[in-house]
DNA sequence: TTGAATTTTCAATAATTTTTGAAACTTTTA
DNA sequence: TAAAAGTTTCAAAAATTATTGAAAATTCAA
């Protein structure tokens, strides 16, 4: 296989992935494509590299930058932005998980928090209660690992996981 | 909030958060409502309770049935299948673990493993060949754990949690 | 068997999400 | 300050995804 060809198959898996994960498929791939590129690129690049608009191009750049996944950067004696991909594997998990953490998990507690406040003693509301609850408890348990997962850094990463294999 | 709105709530919510999942907000809402009820209903319940048709209550109970995540038990008497959901929110939590890894991660892994054989020596092949390393060096540590932790039972998450949180 | 009850399929339609591209806006240079 | 360079916005169009509903297939009781 080629490098042009392994990138692009790159590119492209990582787009299809992204949309399985919520991300749009452009976003993800122009992700992607800025985790090819050592040095940073222009939106002219990504609009060029990726065959897409300017405004989606813009749009999805942006979108990157608000996850923490990518910088805007200056070039000397350029006027033009240009933008790189953090490229520590465990600080993009990170940033992603944190993003997502509170997209998904903060609002779905919120709801159940609500309705666990039902005023209903008959069994029916009962049994209602007690599910809510347990789906509650273990969204807490799986938001203080997310918490602690995020909070830290590839060693402690590390560690977390040689305790829990052993 | 009386508890007929409560459920609703959950309903809807439910199928909002399964779209930032990657599963369809019908899915998931059939899979609010059989969470909600504590017997086995039929497909003609679900159709009157979301206000859908047929056939999509019937892709979307099967699509649930292959997640594991509901199960078809028969009424004595009955001619018509009755359905009813996991109640135990740990293996729920498992089930689509288990899904999502091998619908999602392990896509990736195949991708990645084959992208890494590409052939170049030049620094920018070594640089691509690095970024792709990284990235399935941390899917495989992400894969190690939760294959762990579908593996196992509510006892040994919980041993988990408290490790991880010492 | 037969046929009524039930489930499944899938082409057509509807709803949702994404993309485009040109106008508006902002920033920088001369 | 004017205008060129660059960025952002967003309504309309395109693409994608989900839903319907009726026909086909299946199951089961008689």
């Amino acid at each position: 296989m080629k490098l042009s060809e392994a990138k692009q198959k790159f590119i492209d898996s990582w787009g299809t992935f992204g949309t399985k994960w919520g991300i749009n498929r452009t976003m993800a791939a122009v992700h992607g494509l800025l985790l090819c590129e050592e040095q940073a690129i222009s939106t002219d690049e990504v609009m060029e590299k990726l065959g897409i608009s300017r405004g989606n191009a813009n749009m999805n750049i942006r979108a990157l930058i608000d996850w923490g996944l990518v910088k805007k950067v200056y070039q000397p004696g350029e006027r033009m932005e240009f933008f790189i991909a953090e490229k520590d594997i465990y600080k993009v998990a990170i940033l992603i998980t944190r993003e997502r953490r509170r997209r998904e998990l903060e609002p779905i507690r919120e709801i159940l928090k609500e309705v666990k406040e039902v005023e209903d003693k008959t069994a029916e509301g009962k049994q209602f209660k007690k599910m809510v609850n347990e789906i509650d408890e273990f969204a807490g348990f799986a938001d203080n690992i997310l918490e602690k997962l995020t909070k830290t850094d590839r060693l402690w990463m590390l560690k977390t996981f040689k305790k829990i294999m052993s």
